[in-house]
RNA sequence: GCCCUCGUGGCGGAAUUGGUAUACGCGCAACGCUUAGGACGUUGUUCCUCUUAUGAGGAUUGGAGGUUCGAAUCCUCCCGAGGGCACCA
């Protein structure tokens, strides 16, 4: 009987999905665990071998729960809003909703025959009326919480997609998906003010166990610097200009304030003499794109206001500059420039003939700025204070004289949230011309998306909603009058933030979730995901789910207990696997030729898990050989007599490893040990009995599900192997009773003995300077020292 | 520029976290099986030197230093790769 994995794989995954024995049990007595894999965009390339990585770890994972006895929710669904299908749709004229079937179904297909445990029954689709209904309705708890509100700002606008872009989704300055130069247009916005959560999105990463660089790029995003608020009142008038600084120690050194070209002052600034050319510097920047300003290379430039600011610490007159490099959105949009102890100021003020002042000892300024600490110089009274010192006393000193404080800033902004396109979840407003935006009342939601024939943006910045009069035309809620429906859609992580929690009461139609279930479940045990969404989509679903938390819909401060990411699959020439390529591996053509049991195998095995790795289809090949040799091993050996002392001992240290580095996501070195086991059970097939082939089919059954449940049925048992229970290893099996002593001399290994692994430091020595070749190396010098590591080695110094 | 991760045979990678470097797999080679090829099985496989052979010695974890009885692992500097942030005041 041959190792066939297509016959097998049909066979099982059919009775599987018959007995639905992956489904998840509400309120069940049994311990709970949450495993969670990021649910895909169903794209038109069907499933990547990508996703098989992380979706195999943690139906690993979630088999080896079910085994020890949980109760275990491992479910799918599908986040199907964004542009893929929308572009489709303009390219083809094919409706998003079709196209989005379409997929679900392939990747459907494609999923069921890696035999994953997900729980069907829980499945969820973004797009949904049933489900983003509530996602919309989390828009309306937000805005009646005061934290979804309109804004007319500069946004980051693709002229090539023809959408305002959230600040995450410039890279570079272009636009994420197609890469054009993003330019700045103002526009009315929805935001959500997520900077209100910015402290209890990093102190409560101390609550979690996240792997340690998802912790810092969280930490990094958020972009927390505590400083101190200086006030320059502007000559001849009572107006403040309020700046931000990290060092105030560098007060005294400073030869201008730079502002943006955007600070609300700008205009009562400049004074008519300067005018024409200040307002031709402003043009210029707006007409710039994201991309060149804030380039770094390029050279700073700036124009003078004609006005001047008193510097508070010494009275000095200081002159009022326009620059471009000082961020608008950050610190205020206003800098004091301190040429001598920073290294754009320095550039800055050689080019328009600053003064520069040195203020901190410790650097040649006269060749470049000295950013470091020292002591201070040409500061008054705080003279003679090192740098630490002065940061202190300076603000302690302003706050006294009341012109500056101590302050906060952040680089997280607020996160825009409307989208100008179509296939989205509406935002459910009504603007009234009386009454302003009010929500759509909580008992029309959802606000259905309806059907269009023409999807393509509009290009003014409007939506194609916008063209849909009989939708957008509606009373207003409040006071009846004639009113427009928001046209602006959600951006794609609106239906993701939440999505986890949807799981534990999929088909609630009165809420959210039912808060005993959510209360069941959550937090999240395990969560696995792909390295790209580390930042943004953890930034906001915890963002969210803190909120919801505050207004009593989430039971818990943190969604996530653990996260891990899984590294890229890359393609065999160590490229990203891309159609343009032509390098993209096919989940199914590996499914096809080895079957699904290899393709899970060799995808745990390729590499460290959290490590992006090529493909290798030789290594592919290998794993195969692994399996088939498996099955003609325990096809062969018997199944009726005892487990010799030798094997039962291999075969417990291969339960300990296995079950361990499954905890540690350490699955390649499981693998390994699986093939160690197997090449010493070749050698001895006549000690191998019952118990060995049991446990290890036990084992292996998390890996290859199809293979352990079809040898399982094989050596005579009538229930499924996943309804056994997870083996435990005997702790006084494994122990070996013989070690080998390492006799180093030196440091350096020169011999070797085998000994009771309980052996004395004294007879360790007799016995090591009994050997040969330590005799030869010893030769009569003095033995110095004698370092014994009690099981492991003797070391002489000589 | 800053932050993070990493650098180990021909290749993917192990190393219980300071204690036998190169587990496991791929590849390659020899032998067995076979009409042959494939497949399968067994064995070998870091490099260098000496040795008919058994064996013996030396070197080796990107490079150079350091700490230590002992370093792939800790520290300093340098080189290289990947990722993140990027005029953040």
């Amino acid at each position: 009987m041959q190792y066939s994995p297509h016959e097998i794989e049909k066979k099982w995954q059919e009775r599987w999905e018959k007995e639905a024995r992956y489904q998840a049990e509400d309120f069940s007595k049994k311990p709970k665990q949450y495993i969670l894999v990021e649910f895909p965009y169903p794209s038109g390339e069907g499933l990547h071998v990508g996703h098989v990585r992380g979706y195999t770890a943690m139906d690993i994972v979630a088999r080896k729960r079910r085994m020890e006895g949980f109760n275990v929710l491992f479910p799918i669904g599908w986040d199907a809003f964004g542009l893929p299908a929308e572009n489709y749709a303009i390219k083809k004229g094919i409706h998003p909703s079709k196209t989005v079937e379409k997929n679900i179904a392939n990747y459907k297909r494609q999923i069921k025959s890696l035999g994953l445990s997900f729980d069907w029954s829980r499945e969820i689709n973004t797009t949904d009326p049933r489900y983003y209904k509530w996602t919309q309705w989390i828009f309306l708890q937000l805005f009646k919480h005061g934290l979804a509100y309109q804004a007319e700002i500069p946004i980051n606008w693709c002229p090539s997609c023809k959408i305002g872009l959230a600040y995450e989704e410039v890279i570079d300055g272009k636009c994420e998906r197609c890469g054009t130069p993003v330019i700045r247009k103002e526009k009315k916005q929805w935001m959500l003010r997520i900077t209100r959560y910015a402290d209890r999105l990093i102190e409560d990463l101390e609550k979690v166990d996240f792997i340690e660089q998802v912790k810092t790029q969280q930490i990094e995003w958020i972009g927390r610097s505590y400083g101190t608020e200086i006030d320059f009142q502007v000559e001849g008038s009572d107006k403040i200009i309020k700046v931000f600084t990290t060092r105030p120690d560098t007060l005294f050194g400073v030869s201008a304030v730079v502002v943006a070209p955007e600070y609300p002052l700008v205009k009562e600034l400049v004074t008519p003499d300067h005018l024409e050319e200040a307002n031709r510097y402003i043009e210029k920047s707006k007409q710039k794109t994201e991309f060149e300003r804030t380039k770094l290379e390029k050279e700073k430039t700036g124009v003078f206001t004609g006005s001047f600011c008193i510097n508070p610490a010494n009275g000095e007159k200081v002159p009022i500059w326009i620059g471009d490099y000082v961020i608008a959105t950050y610190g205020g949009g206003a800098v004091m420039v301190v040429p001598a102890h920073d290294k754009r100021d320095y550039e800055f003020a050689k080019k328009y003939g600053l003064k520069i002042k040195e203020v901190v000892k410790g650097g040649d300024i006269s060749k470049e700025a000295f950013v470091g600490y020292g002591i201070l110089v040409n500061s008054g009274q705080f003279s003679g204070l090192s740098s630490q010192e002065a940061i202190e006393k300076i603000t302690q000193w302003l706050i006294e004289e009341k012109k500056g404080r101590k302050a906060v800033h952040y680089k997280l902004r607020d996160w825009i949230f409307s989208r100008q396109h179509y296939w989205g979840e509406p935002i459910p407003i009504i603007h009234c011309e009386k009454c302003g935006a009010v929500p759509v009342p909580e008992e029309d939601l959802p606000v259905e998306l309806p059907y269009v024939e023409k999807y393509q943006p509009t290009g003014t910045g409007e939506s194609p909603l916008a063209a849909v009069k009989e939708w957008v035309n509606v009373k207003c809620p409040k006071c009846g009058a004639p009113a427009k429906r928001e046209t602006d859609t959600m951006p794609n992580w609106a239906g993701s933030n939440w999505y986890f929690m949807r799981y534990c009461d999929p088909n609630n139609s009165q809420e959210l979730a039912d808060f005993k279930k959510l209360k069941y479940w959550l937090p999240v045990d395990w969560y696995d995901g792909g390295p790209e969404h580390i930042t943004l989509h953890l930034l906001y679903s915890r963002f969210i789910y803190k909120f919801l938390y505050d207004i009593g819909v989430a039971p818990t401060p943190e969604p996530y207990q653990r996260r891990t990411i899984h590294g890229i699959v890359l393609a065999q020439d160590g490229r990203k696997m891309s159609k343009s390529l032509g390098n993209v591996v096919n989940p199914n053509e590996i499914i096809e030729k080895y079957g699904a049991d290899t393709l899970r195998v060799y995808e745990m095995f390729m590499g460290p898990f959290d490590q992006a790795i090529a493909w290798n289809p030789e290594s592919v090949n290998g794993v195969f050989k692994f399996l088939r040799k498996v099955w003609n091993l325990i096809i062969e050996c018997k199944n009726n007599q005892k487990t010799s002392p030798d094997v039962l001992k291999k075969i417990h240290q291969l339960n300990k490893k296995v079950s361990d580095d499954i905890e540690q996501a350490k699955f390649n070195t499981a693998i390994a040990a699986f093939m160690e086991f197997v090449n010493f059970a070749q050698l001895h097939k006549k000690e191998i009995g019952k118990e060995a082939i049991e446990r290890f089919l036990l084992l292996l059954a998390p890996f290859a599900p199809h293979l352990a449940e079809e040898l399982w049925e094989r050596i005579g048992h009538k229930k499924s192997i996943f309804e056994e229970r997870w083996p435990q290893y005997n702790k006084d099996l494994i122990k070996e009773e013989r070690i080998t002593l390492v006799i180093q001399i030196n440091g350096k290994v020169r011999d070797k003995i085998e000994v009771n692994r309980d052996i004395s430091q004294e007879e360790a020595k007799k016995l090591a300077l009994k050997q040969k070749k330590v005799q030869n190396w010893i030769d009569g010098k003095e033995i110095k020292k004698i370092i014994f590591i009690p099981g492991k080695l003797i070391n002489f110094v000589i």
